[in-house]
DNA sequence: CCCTCAAATATTGTATACACTATAGCGTAC
DNA sequence: GTACGCTATAGTGTATACAATATTTGAGGG
């Protein structure tokens, strides 16, 4: 290897060791998809069967396996005999990506404010704590995770698995855009959002609810370098434009 | 093999014969896909791999990285050491899937009244021609791709690819449904919403539409048969309960 | 006659081997 | 010096072989 651009370390989590070797592909998968979302790999960064069957020390049956998955997910891109790198999601994809979001989260806080406990209420705003403190301890990876499992937790309140699993691979999406266009919507502003959504949700005032969370996404959304500049400098950067 | 059950046969595309050889794995699950929604495969049928290898001339390899990217669209399930059947959507997950079809669609032609040109409204009514000349001349397989299709026509025409794939999962999903708690919906009652549907978008009318589409959804919903009833008789014909 | 346990069989899970394609490096011709 | 083409190499696509696990079948005992 001459240039080796990216050491393509992935470390199968930090601290698993070997406590879950149950289903070897799963874990693949979480690696890389943790990887990703924890910008140790950056887009457009090829993913060598090989060398990840050797990090692994699996075959490379296994790691097709979790590639294949990780395509579906469209977090990483499947050439025909070029092999897999990280996805690269275009600005189109990434609008759309939030346009989806939109529609289905603002219809969920919707219809959660017609169902939602006190119980629930309570428990978001444990989840908002949480957030906070992350936060404030400017702990990256956790903040990160927290503030997009707040999503996560609304869907499956609603009891919605097939939702939440959806919104779920919507997020991973949405965290390899925010990844690769640079998003200057800070981690404190989600959060403050999120706090005047459980507010709405509390008062049980779907409108209020359903407006603030597509301001949310919105806000978000309109937060990416998603000017064509951006986007061409990341190709520009590339050894393979 | 002393009790076939279910003969098996796929029939790799009537009439396709080998004029796509692109893509062994994608052909291997268009053909497993059809033969679900067109029910030639019924929901909990076994899908034993040599089988299949064996009936389009592959390798296992093939056969199961299909079988992996069906069971990610749920189409199959697969059990660890079990291999893969014909997926049986529960009563709770079948309810789940709608309602997520709901929030998505209903948004969908909410913001479609915004957005549609008058070429596309033709476009629409030349589809459902198409969807009526199926229902009077009783073609199954035909009307039930028709009607299916035309909720995916509607997102391609928001220009959003990623809704269009999402609805795309849903429908092969809803298809599964229907064809296990057989639906007590005509395809020409389906058919006619469909019209009424199309008649509110041509009319910009967004609140209409998006009431039309929801009631549309909700009303193939309660006309399956999602009380315990079938379900457990569902299970109970089946050798293994 | 039914139930239980064990050997045999079938099927899935994983690894390895081979074939084919794309890429990169190098030499030669212009 | 540059451009073209050939060869070497690396990497993916598919098939096959082997190991592990579940299922079936049959025999024996209650």
């Amino acid at each position: 290897m001459s240039r080796p651009r990216t050491p393509l370390k992935i470390l199968p989590a930090p601290g698993a060791g070997k406590a879950a070797p149950a289903g070897a592909t799963e874990r693949i998968v979480d690696a890389i998809t943790t990887a990703i979302v924890e910008r140790r790999l950056m887009p457009g960064t090829r993913l060598s069967e090989q060398k990840i069957a050797d990090i692994f020390q699996v075959s490379r049956t296994l790691v097709r396996q979790a590639l294949n998955q990780l395509s579906r997910d469209r977090l990483v891109t499947l050439e025909p005999a070029r092999g897999a790198s990280v996805a690269m999601p275009s600005v189109d994809e990434a609008k759309q990506v939030f346009q989806v979001r939109a529609m289905l989260e603002g219809a969920l806080v919707r219809q959660l404010c017609a169902l939602i406990t006190d119980k629930q209420i309570a428990e978001l705003r444990t989840h908002l704590s949480d957030e906070a403190a992350a936060v404030i301890r400017t702990d990256v990876p956790g903040r990160t995770r927290l503030l997009a499992d707040f999503h996560v937790v609304l869907a499956r309140m609603l009891g919605n698995e097939v939702l939440a699993q959806l919104l779920s691979d919507l997020l991973s999406r949405s965290s390899l855009i925010a990844l690769m266009y640079q998003s200057s919507h800070s981690a404190a502003h989600s959060q403050e959002e999120h706090v005047l959504i459980v507010n709405a949700l509390e008062a049980r005032d779907a409108t209020a609810a359903a407006d603030l969370m597509e301001h949310h996404i919105s806000a978000v959304e309109k937060n990416l370098r998603l000017d064509p500049h951006t986007a061409d400098l990341f190709s520009a950067l590339r050894p393979r434009g």
